[in-house]
DNA sequence: GGCTTTCTTGAGCGATCACTCAAGTATATA
DNA sequence: TATATACTTGAGTGATCGCTCAAGAAAGCC
C-alpha cells in the first residue's frame, strides 16, 4: 500500500533552511516556499505541518551544520587552529544565503513577541558556545592558551565577537575578513 | 485660517522609534502603530505618509541619539574613556526598547529584499564608525592609544565588538555587562 | 459670527497572509 | 487486476496587511 512521496525531505528542508536564513521569518511567505520547494499548499502541510515547524526543522538543520563544520575543523587541525578559522569560514563562503548567523537574526526579529523560535534559536546559541568552550579548554590542556583565563569567559567573548563580526559581514563598505583576521590573531595574545 | 495638530510630532516618532527599535520592520503592524501612537488612519497617513516613512525618521532620531550619547561622552570624559563607556552605555539601560542596535537589526531584517531602509540603516552605521574613528586618532593624539594603529581599523573592529556585544544582550543567560567590560579592558591593552 | 483651512474620524479598499480540504492521481500490496 | 493508501492539486477560507477617502469637527482670520 501507499504511494511514496516524489520529493527528498532532506533536501526540501535544506532549501528552506537557506530562504529563511536569508529572508527571515516574516520575510519569507508562503508564497516563497511554494516556489523554492516546488510544493503547492496542500503538500507542502502535508510535509511539514506549519511555516513555523519548517522554520525549526531548517534552524535544526542551521545549527547541527555548524556544530559539525566545528568539529570537523577541531578534528583536522586541533582546538586553537580550529576556533582560529572558523571565524573565516563562517563569512567567507559566497554561496552561502547570508553572512549573518541565522540563529542571531531569528533572535533579534522574533525575542520581542515572545515567539518559540526565538527561545530555540537562544538554545541552539548556547550549545554553540558551551562547545567553543570545550575548545577553549582543549587549547588549555595542550598549553597554546594561558589556563589562567576561564574558558567559559574565553567562549562567550568569542561567540559575541564572532556574531558582530558576521553583522559586520553582511554590511556593504566593511572589510569582514580583515575583521576575522583580527579575531583569529587575537587568540595568539591569550 | 488652519487648525492645529493635537498632537506633539516629535513625541510621536520617539514613540514609533521605541516600537520600530524593538519589533522590527514586519514585525510592528499599522495597529500597532496607531494603538502607541494614538491615532487613526487618516490622521497617520496625513503626518507620516506610509510606515516607511514613519521608520526611517525614527531610524534617524536613533541615529542621532546615538552621536549625541557618544559626543557628550567624548566631552565629558574624553575621547578613550568614552569609548570605553559607550559599549555599557548601549546596554545598562533597562528601560531601552532593545538591547540590541536598531540599525543592524534593520539591516539584518531588510538586506535581504534590498529595501531602501537597509541602505539607510548602513549609511547612519558607516557614519558612527567613522565618528568611532576620530575618537580612535584623538585617543592616539593625547598618547592614550599607541599611534601605530590604523585608527580606520581600530573603528572597524571596535564597532563590530559592539554590535557583536548587543546581539548578545538581547539573549537570555549571557552576561553582557561582563563582555562590555572585556571591551574597554580591551582598549587600554593597544 | 462667517468662512476657510486643516485635522480627525473610521468604514472599507484590494492585496496578501497562513492555511484547509475535497477531489484527483499515483503507487504498493493482495 | 483490483483495492487500499498515500500523495498532489489548487481553488478558496477568514484574517490581517498597508492604506484611502469622504464626511465631520475644530481652530485661526476676517
Amino acid at each position: 500500500m501507499s504511494r511514496k512521496p516524489n520529493y527528498d525531505r532532506n533536501e526540501l528542508i535544506d532549501r528552506s533552511r537557506d530562504l529563511f536564513w536569508r529572508q527571515g521569518w516574516a520575510g519569507t511567505s508562503l508564497k516563497d516556499l511554494e516556489s523554492v520547494l516546488q510544493m503547492k499548499p496542500g503538500s507542502f502541510y502535508a510535509a511539514f505541518g506549519s511555516k513555523d515547524a519548517l522554520f525549526e526543522l531548517a534552524m535544526e538543520k542551521y545549527a547541527i551544520d555548524g556544530l559539525e563544520r566545528l568539529g570537523k575543523l577541531a578534528r583536522d587541525h586541533g582546538p586553537i587552529k580550529a576556533l582560529q578559522r572558523f571565524p573565516r569560514m563562517a563569512i567567507e563562503n559566497e554561496d552561502a544565503p547570508a553572512k549573518a548567523c541565522m540563529l542571531s537574526k531569528t533572535l533579534l526579529e522574533l525575542q520581542a513577541h515572545n515567539h518559540p523560535l526565538a527561545q530555540k534559536a537562544n538554545l541552539h546559541l548556547l550549545k554553540m558556545e558551551s562547545r567553543f568552550a570545550d575548545l577553549f579548554e582543549q587549547a588549555q590542556s595542550s598549553g597554546d592558551i594561558d589556563s589562567a583565563h576561564d574558558p567559559k569567559r574565553l567562549a562567550r567573548r568569542y561567540q559575541s565577537d564572532l556574531l558582530g563580526l558576521r553583522v559586520s559581514a553582511e554590511r556593504e563598505g566593511v572589510d569582514a575578513m580583515a575583521i576575522a583576521a583580527e579575531l583569529a590573531e587575537g587568540l595568539t595574545r591569550l
